[in-house]
DNA sequence: CTGAAAGCGCTAACAA
DNA sequence: TTGTTAGCGCTTTCAG
């Protein structure tokens, strides 16, 4: 393994020189940096990371802090990685995914306090998350994948949930729907604060008004049985509804079964919306979803652009973006019963149950 | 941030021995040994592990090759990647995922070549897999996780696909049933020569003809569409059929549709055991499904195991492993109908108890 | 059992 | 535009 010496050495010039042709920190002039280039060729030549890191005080590593549980990983939250690894990668950084939560705060305190990171992304951000203190205290520079209460001074990267709601709502209220139902995450999870519980909510409410609609959120637990219990409380408080709006991919196929279950077509009788969900995953529903696509990869992208001006700008000014998710029309929506472009019903619902099992298997994870 | 100095410094000793109290590769006094011990804790001395990377050519880091598709992590492949990070974590290591596949071999390169890998685990191996051929070529320790066409010099560990195949159709037979039939992957990944899928086509006419039976294999896609499919075909080759094993989680689902499609109803009519299958997604169906259980906690273990024995003994012996997934009989596999010790039906059919799956779903931890 | 000192391979002043 | 050189913080001989 070729060192820094070796190509000085072939190249006759100072090793410094071949420092600076790679790092381009000063310029070369272009007989110097061809004679170079052409000994680290030959040499195969790969500067050493550790030593590089260890001279600079940049590792040019970046972490991805991912909790992982038993659920596994969502297509959105892939979407998201493989879109962050490619941004490092084309910025010459690492991108290391770390399965530290909110609960591996030791693990995180060594990896952070090893001098291993220039910087992290925080992914599944809470409310209080203490990780952020942990990295502040150590002076590791944080983009967040989500906000957490008090967002002031953090740099963050979330969906931007208002827009993607008014969206959603317009889509189905240009259809010709009045009674739409929006089924949210469990009570709980609004009463605690949970940033997209509660942005989704007021939104809902905001846009619903703004068409000069009466606007009914139903909670529900983040499940097919959660979905299903909401389905049964909605028909009770709006036996008339015609849409349904859902923010839970597991709660979506619940809803999904027990329409079926109760023996309303989608979308001939009801029409449902998903929120922030992957492409792969709609497809998945039968009809396919209309669902607002999760801007996964280019979220992605996007954090590790803002993560890596803090990193090269000695932390600099902080940086609040959203990302809006993108309306994508197909089986699940239609204009409601009775209307002038009313579309063929759809075929008898064979089991409705299993297939709804069959798609929480393949569902994961919120965005 | 202290460094070893400051250490030494506060200690009254010389670097080296905060060095050796560190690292363990020479006796140290007690005495010594607790005034270091005690000036590190007084500064809260992290070492800096690019430096000591640097110095003792070890990054302490392993990198997990895995290739992420837009279909995201399953909860087995989730429960191998927490495994692995807590046996890495316990030895000192840091476990670092790569969303590395097949495809981007120049991304490998430059992260093995740059010295940052003491040694890699390989995910999704193929049976040609060129990654393999990268990191030897680098002199990169290597486990993989699966097995390619040629393993002679490789270490791997693998799931026991034989003996779990065997144990499946044991349970079945012991049940009473005579007409079983395999549902494997598709044609072509079966022709491709995919590990898992022509392990378990063979395995699978050893154990029938080994119980003097007839084997019927149905490939079938990755999906819920797949398996539906390969029962109309089952039932067609079939119709006398009493029990299925199916090999991928996405197909069964849709098995489990269709089979209640035909009013055939589980276990009652017929039974099925799914393969290779998380106890979380195993919970999902209704009922809850008998499965293998795959150890991948327990794998995940034993791949970095495995690699650190190669890591810290330069290259030892090569070490192949399989571990078998374990038999958990739930609701889904029964004694066939008309048997002496047949099982009393399923209640309601319609829509089947999903309150209750879900909570077992959600109460239930994995083993 | 402990210390001194020579690097590990690179970056970044400081000079020229 | 280029070279010289002093570290970065640690490990690991070589002495004692």
């Amino acid at each position: 393994m070729a060192t820094m010496q070796d190509v000085a050495r072939l190249a006759r010039v100072s090793v410094s020189t071949v420092s600076y042709v790679l790092t381009g920190a000063r310029p070369i002039s272009q007989a110097t940096r061809d004679k170079v280039l052409a000994a680290m060729a030959e040499l195969e030549y790969q500067p050493n990371a550790l030593a590089r890191g260890l001279a600079s005080r940049r590792s040019r590593i970046l972490g991805l802090l991912l909790p992982m549980d038993e659920r596994g990983l969502g297509a959105t939250e892939t979407a998201f990685v493989t879109g962050a690894a490619a941004a490092a990668s084309t910025a010459g950084y690492h991108l290391v995914l770390a399965p530290i939560g909110v609960g591996d705060l030791d693990e995180l305190r060594r990896l952070a306090s090893q001098r291993m990171l220039d910087g992290a992304l925080l992914m599944e951000v809470q409310l209080h998350d203490p990780r952020v203190d942990v990295l502040r205290e150590l002076g590791v520079p944080l983009v967040l994948i989500g906000r957490t209460a008090d967002t002031t001074g953090l740099s963050y990267v979330d969906i931007d949930f208002d827009r993607t709601v008014s969206e959603a709502v317009g889509h189905l209220v240009g259809l010709g729907h009045r009674r739409i139902v929006y089924v949210n995450h469990s009570a709980d999870t609004i009463a605690e604060g949970y940033g997209p519980a509660r942005r989704t909510r007021d939104a809902f409410t905001a846009a619903m008004v703004g068409h000069g609609l009466e606007p009914l959120m139903i909670p529900a637990e983040d499940s097919a049985a959660g979905g299903r219990a909401a389905l049964v409380t909605a028909l009770r408080q709006a036996p008339d509804l015609t849409a349904i709006l859902a923010m839970n991919e597991s709660a979506v196929f619940g809803l999904l079964g027990e329409l079926a279950g109760h023996g309303r077509s989608v979308p001939h009788d009801v029409s449902v919306v998903s929120m922030v969900t992957s492409p792969h995953v709609a497809e998945l529903a039968t009809p396919a979803l209309t669902a607002m696509n999760s801007p996964g990869s280019a979220l992605g992208r996007l954090a590790i652009e803002t993560l890596l001006r803090h990193v090269d700008s000695g932390d600099g000014e902080i940086h609040q973006q959203l990302l809006p998710c993108a309306l994508e029309v197909r089986g699940s929506s239609g204009p409601p019963r009775g209307t002038a472009g009313e579309i063929t019903q759809n075929q008898g619902p064979a089991v409705p149950d299993m297939e709804a099992a069959r798609r929480r298997a393949a569902t994961r994870r919120r965005a």
